[in-house]
DNA sequence: AACTATTTATAATT
DNA sequence: TAATTATAAATAGTT
């Protein structure tokens, strides 16, 4: 109905398209108020542009909730099974993903490595190779920190002597009596820092160093 | 577009109405159809008839529940049930509960560990030690069942003097030769084994078990 | 349900 | 982009 006759296809010229799309759309919604009253019948209609933009029309005694389950009674049709299969499959690949982290977290604290095999092992071992090393390094610049900030306190006239250490962290200090896994103390050519961390848990043969 | 004109009001002739709501259902999903192709859009339409019949029309490439999706999307209205609410939930708390642990696999392989308190690191050295500790002593295992290994094949009289040992690991030994941060070499009162893990990590007092 | 006079929707044009 | 208008399409009333 226009000026002339056009077959329903694609219309390729883009701003043409937008054009009949504007007015179609408005077309179909007004007759789909129109229906709802002359007819009292409940209609509801949804139409996505290419863009992306949505418009709805939905007869105004019912809510769309109301609509579509009607629709599920109706049709027998189950809308939400298709979209709660997508959100179960998504949950199991979450899942799935969870569950390696945490076998590999396990691994890395110490625990169930009796089933790896050397390959894995080695793996494991670089991590955690890896990850002291870095533990260390940033122990080291806190230890470092430290010695300057107390060496800055002694100087400092004003210094009434109390636990300045203590108060330069929020939360207080590594406490070196209890000092933690210096696995390379034996390489260091230091005598050990005032102050280091907690644990020497596995540190051997102390007493060769000290 | 008729032979008269009408206002548009309820019908109140019943088979009037009928008839009415038949053809103008019709037409609108003829509407619907076309502009889904001619403007390449995504239409659903759902028309419930007073007397309880249901008519439909979703736009071929796609499917009510992705109609449904995006309209959830794009109004904020929800449509959908206590499951799907329930499922989104569950979603939503997993990626919390896997972005938490890879927080923490991070760390344990020393990444991001700048901006950890020491509180925080201490957790991470004594996650740490724990680990090594445990897979040095599961290299310590192997390396003492290679060598046993080792002795049976030395004394056994169809021995050939070949590289038993490499074939007794289906995909190959730790290579001693590469060895890395032998945190304790200095440890060690012994020559180094003829076999051993590539680190040999704070195994204290090898000696101990040969 | 088919027909047709008329209204309405809209394609092309301005 | 928005209005105009000639024409196609939809449909109200009729048969």
């Amino acid at each position: 109905m226009g000026r002339g006759k056009i077959e329903i296809k694609r219309i390729e010229n883009s701003s043409n398209r937008q054009v009949t799309y504007s007015k179609r759309r408005n077309g179909i919604i007004k007759k789909a108020k129109e229906i709802s009253v002359l007819c009292d019948s409940q209609v509801s209609v949804i139409i996505f542009s290419t863009s992306g933009k949505m418009h709805e029309f939905c007869s105004p005694s019912i809510t769309l909730s109301d609509i579509l389950e009607q629709y599920h009674k109706l049709s027998g049709k189950r809308l939400w099974d298709a979209k709660h299969e997508h959100l179960d499959n998504e949950i199991n690949r979450i899942k799935k993903e969870n569950d390696n982290m945490q076998i590999e977290l396990r691994h890395l604290k110490g625990d169930d490595i009796t089933t790896l095999n050397y390959k894995e092992l080695m793996v494991l071992e670089e991590a955690l190779t890896n990850g002291i090393s870095a533990l260390k390094t940033k122990q080291n610049e806190m230890i470092e920190e430290e010695n300057q900030n107390l060496q800055f306190k002694l100087l400092d006239p004003m210094d009434t002597g109390g636990n300045h250490v203590m108060e330069s962290h929020g939360q207080g200090m590594y406490d070196h009596q209890a000092g933690v896994a210096n696995y390379e103390a034996c390489h260091s050519q230091m005598p050990p820092p005032p102050f280091a961390f907690r644990l020497q848990p596995m540190q051997p043969n102390l007493q060769d160093h000290f």
